[in-house]
RNA sequence: AGAGAGGUGGCCGAGUGGUCGAAGGCGCACGCCUGGAAAGUGUGUAUACACCAAAAGUGUAUCGAGGGUUCGAAUCCCUUCCUCUCUGCCA
């Protein structure tokens, strides 16, 4: 969420910049604002009245080992009028600080000053394309197609076994998905990211931190009786490993990587988006996650985006980069650029990755800070990416590496996967 | 899952109703001492929020979390989470 200070200081920037997400945020800032200055009045008033009981408190104290009883319990009636006064100045207090909470968690990050403007998906902005398309025979496949040919990927057995969305690889298809993983998290660890192994089941306070509470509460599996949530990306759980710390700046850049399964309940999908691997309700991804320091998290950003580009250009497949438009950029990104790899069968592209810098907008939920030059706690920054997510990246090798003969492996995946072509 | 023990500052650890944000130690930072280091020695060393233009300073809250009793709670009561030991179960 927004920095309740910033949002004091700099409310009309906010406004004006917000608006290239196509939403008017003025009256919930002024809102805002406006329960911001009560809270920190109540605070005062409370913080006072408190005081004031505590003073009288230890009077009380003094004149007990004296003997006073009598004075004592004159003070005593004084106190409890304050205790009565200071449970109602907190109530009101708690109350403040709730609506105010619930208010920030409805405002979306700031865009970055890059973001394009824009309404939709056809508005983002492409900065970058790279990988010859290839042609394929006229009778080429798509991937669901391809799967159930070379039967490596079976949705109807996921769908007996779970439901849609949950599909069962086989064979050489099982065995891709295990090189893809393997070999990104070389790629990543190669790169200076340290690999971790985290839970997949997160509890609620890390769902709000990284916020996908409560703006996806919706698209999330969640465990009642425990009250966990099925994780819907990697980002979640690596992310709060550092939430509540204070780290020193020079431990700059934390750089993390994780192979993780990512479960989302897709609400509302529907149609051509969801053929075969296009969108399901569990897929397997791996992810990086950068901590950084302000000064330098836009640099970094450009960085884990080079990093992106070179495992495509190893897996050879024709892919694009687009930088959102504020209106397809995440509720908690200020900037993002999305890969997406073209899917020659279908003859669309694919979204495989999502690199976004989410300046303090978590870190300030997560409570992550550094000590500055002058020992005062900062908010850190932090970014995250795919790299990559697998299904998608299984489809563009389905599709586009096709051959009457069969499908051929990428060159820097035969080692991995221990076979070239799947027949 | 059952029985018992316990959760205190960066770490260890004292504290069973009042002057306790919390003894003592370790660690860390800065200084003294030293040719240099060790030892020794002195000072400092949590976080959040509020007041203040800001710094200094002051106030409030925080002893796993939430609630209660009391003028006053680390200390008493309730709920809950977690850790350890034993038993059970299991990969």
């Amino acid at each position: 969420m927004l920095q309740l200070q910033t949002l004091r200081e700099q409310k009309n920037a906010i406004i004006d910049a917000l608006k290239k997400r196509n939403i008017d945020v003025a009256p919930m800032v002024n809102e805002a604002v406006a329960l911001d200055e009560k809270r920190r009045a109540t605070q005062t008033r409370l913080d006072n009245t408190l005081a004031e009981g505590n003073k009288l408190s230890k009077d009380i104290g003094a004149l007990y080992q004296n003997g006073k009883y009598q004075e004592a319990e004159a003070i005593k009636k004084r106190a409890g009028a304050l205790k009565e006064d200071s449970k109602a100045l907190g109530d009101e207090l708690d109350l403040t600080t709730q609506a105010l909470q619930k208010l920030l968690y409805q405002i979306p990050n700031v865009p970055h000053a890059s973001v394009p403007a824009g309404t939709s998906e056809a508005d983002n902005e492409e900065v970058f394309a790279e990988g010859a398309i290839p042609k394929l025979d006229t009778n080429a496949l798509p991937h669901w197609e391809l799967a159930k040919k070379y039967d490596i990927i079976d949705l109807e057995l996921g769908v007996k076994i779970t439901g849609a969305g949950f599909p069962v690889y086989k064979g050489k298809g099982a065995r891709l998905q295990r090189a893809l993983i393997n070999y990104f998290l070389d790629k990543n660890t190669a790169a200076g990211y340290t690999e971790v192994q985290v839970p997949h089941l997160v509890n609620e306070t890390s769902g709000y931190g990284t916020g996908q509470l409560p703006d996806k509460e919706g698209q999330m599996y969640r465990l009642e009786e425990d009250n966990l949530y099925l994780i819907p990306t990697g980002e979640v759980p690596v992310t709060n490993i550092f939430r509540d710390e204070i780290l020193d700046a020079d431990t700059f850049p934390l750089c993390f990587t994780a192979y993780t399964p990512c479960f989302r309940r897709e609400a509302g999908s529907y149609g051509a988006d969801v053929r075969g691997l296009n969108r399901l309700h569990q897929f397997d991804k791996v992810e990086i996650v950068r901590v950084e320091h302000p000064n330098s998290s836009y640099e970094a950003l450009e960085g884990m985006v080079e990093h992106v580009k070179n495992i495509l250009r190893d897996l050879q497949l024709p892919y694009r980069i687009l930088r959102l438009c504020g209106g397809d950029l995440g509720f908690t990104a200020a900037l993002t650029y999305d890969f997406e790899v073209f899917s020659t069968a279908q003859d669309r592209w694919l979204e495989i990755s999502s690199v976004s810098n989410f300046e303090t907008y978590q870190t300030n939920r997560l409570m992550i800070r550094y000590k500055d030059e002058k020992g005062k706690s900062r908010l850190a920054h932090t970014l995250n990416g795919s790299a990559l997510a697998l299904p998608r990246v299984v489809a563009g090798i389905l599709e586009n590496y096709q051959t009457p003969d069969g499908i051929r492996i990428p060159e820097v995946l035969i080692p991995y996967c221990g076979f070239d072509l799947i027949d």
